[in-house]
DNA sequence: GATGAATGAGTCTTCATTCAT
DNA sequence: CATGAATGAAGACTCATTCAT
């Protein structure tokens, strides 16, 4: 493989750089092709030959684009959590917290992640399987993590100083809220509960609002 | 819930009943050598044949004990989850909720969950792992769930009419509540954080305590 | 796949060990149809399929015996080498070059060397092949051929004492001869040449013994 | 042998005639390539797309100068080999032979041989290994020899004619004697051995001057 | 009951070569 | 002429499970 050129700072994983258009088309072919064979066999079922067959390309193709399956999966999670993941970091931004009903700002945002959450559920439980067998996978998923809990306790620090929260410790009250709102997220999504989605969200909000918020 | 006799140490999934005590230490050796294994290796990278060398016993006698690999992590997921749940459910019995300051009630459940994860936390990993992977797994972590939410939600409907509690949907709230100390905990078992658990002991007290509570 | 840890290190994976009978037959039976299927098309052109298939076995046990394709014809190199270097080495022996017409007894040791190297010149074509190319294996034939160069040189050496030869430099002597000679029967095993054996014979046993004898 | 006239920088074995001095230049990037990555890696081991990637080319267009990878190293071959057995040829012919002390000439034409022959040990080990592989090498490497015994048998013959030599089977003697230096040339290249290169052309002179010569 | 040799379907991955652009 | 994306046949190797001894 040649590396003779640095590659612009957000050119895809593969080894072949889309520089023609079809080159692009194919590299997409690929990984919309890798999502449904995802969610339908799981990730270990499924073969690289699978996802070339449903691609409309030859394995070697595929072998063109990414190191391996592992680099398609890994692909997916950065733009299918990243996508998740950057509105509500931008909903936690403190000018947008100035005014207003604190419960009512949490419920929005509450509301939001659950609801976004609901995109491809099939690939969300893989990437929680990789999470727990695939130390790479579990890293890709704490960076993105690490940037919404670095942006809400951000938000909690400056409320604080504003005087309107109760929590005199952020990073820990970040971390608890965090992990309240994922799981119950990731729960929720997946569909394996008994519960309503709205009564939840509610339920969610007075935790978090009642724990916070003075 | 009352334990009128303690159940045989283990449902006998396996093909054959340890009526023998050396049937019954072969078999213990066996899941002793498997949770070590898998704990090293993860499930898929245990072979069969790693775990018989590992209990010293052939690989024929580790299938005459249980049915296949798959069995023998859903008995140690009997086990192992099983032993965690039963005092936390104990914990959960209303009687033991009559008097007393409600958040110390909270932080003391809490405080005992968040260390009696803390066994095996490589397994704890993998049983995740199955059970985004694995159908049967993942009912089987639900029925234990179950009995927890249940208890969890006996508690809460019990606190509500003697007008101790605010929440108004029991069971959304027991789910809630669950689902945020559930994985907060296993989180802080993997140790992949970078909060102190006393501290995270504290923050869950709080937050859940006042969340419930008047 | 996943590879998140390292085996254990105890996984019997290369050899089984010949405890029984039937055992020490199935290793036979592959070597057997190795020789045969290498002979036939070649190193890399064999199969590890082709190889069980011939030998009657599954693939599976085939590595079983064998860490893979490699560790056959390692194998196969021992053996086949081994056995034509042991008569070489005892035909060298001192005790053996007390009387005697020199130029005969060189005669007879070449003539030794070039009949047994008869034996399976498809292995030996192979086993070069692989000399000129795998490392390890070039280590294993110098190895064995150190063994034999030692002993001509020892053989020299007394000689050389006895006041019976020319040579003033044992050891480069020893190494010269040693290539003539094995040069020269590996290319006419090999069948290439358009040469007579038994008038090679003479002609080498000319040369050599005329280069070391007064 | 003379030769009158230059033959063209290589017989134009690929495609595409060189007439063109852009054409000629790629041509011999693509083959200084090879020999880089040849020596590197391996014959086996070397793709086609890294040769092109050292050359500079697209893969496509080095198989509009090669037939195929095997053709690159056959013309390699060519070259090589060619160039080293050219003035072992001219070294040969019997004008050069009339006076002189005969050991004195042997000796003069082994050292040029070992010394020639130092030029890239790891492409010769390369064609050695083809030779064992690939009969179209084998016939290659087989004619090229072919013109050095032939010259040396004709050298035997009229010194043999001129009543100087005791080797009664010229034919014979001829390839006794090139194998003899062939293959310590060869092992002394690939610097496999534990011996000094001059001590060995004075053993191997000494050898042959005294199985030639009376 | 215990043993461990045997099974073989199933996967990933490579790379020489072609051909549309 | 150059390019490099696409091809797809081919092969090594694994491992859960069985069953004759």
């Amino acid at each position: 493989m040649t590396r003779a050129a640095p590659r612009p700072p957000s050119a895809p994983r593969g080894k072949r750089a889309p520089q023609q258009a079809r080159s692009r088309r194919t590299r997409e072919r690929i990984l919309a092709a890798a999502v449904g064979c995802f969610e339908r066999d799981g990730y270990e079922a499924t073969t690289t030959a699978a996802i070339a067959a449903a691609a409309g390309v030859a394995v070697g193709t595929l072998y063109g684009y990414f190191e391996d399956k592992r680099a398609i999966l890994l692909e997916l999670l950065e733009r299918t959590v990243g996508e998740i993941a950057d509105p509500v970091v931008r909903g936690l931004d403190p000018d947008l917290w100035r005014g207003g009903e604190p419960r009512e700002r949490v419920r929005g945002l509450i509301d939001a992640v659950f609801h976004t959450r609901t995109v491809s559920p099939g690939l969300q439980r893989i990437l929680w399987q990789r999470y727990f067998t695939d130390p790479g996978f579990r890293d890709a998923v704490l960076a993105i993590e690490g940037r919404i809990r670095g942006a809400l306790e951000a938000l909690i620090e400056t409320l604080r100083a504003e005087g309107r929260l109760r929590a005199d410790d952020p990073h820990t009250a970040a971390f608890v809220v965090y992990m309240a709102v994922e799981w119950t997220a990731t729960r929720l999504t997946l569909g394996e509960s008994d519960v309503d989605t709205e009564a939840t969200v509610e339920a969610a909000s007075d935790m978090i609002s009642r724990f916070l918020f003075r």
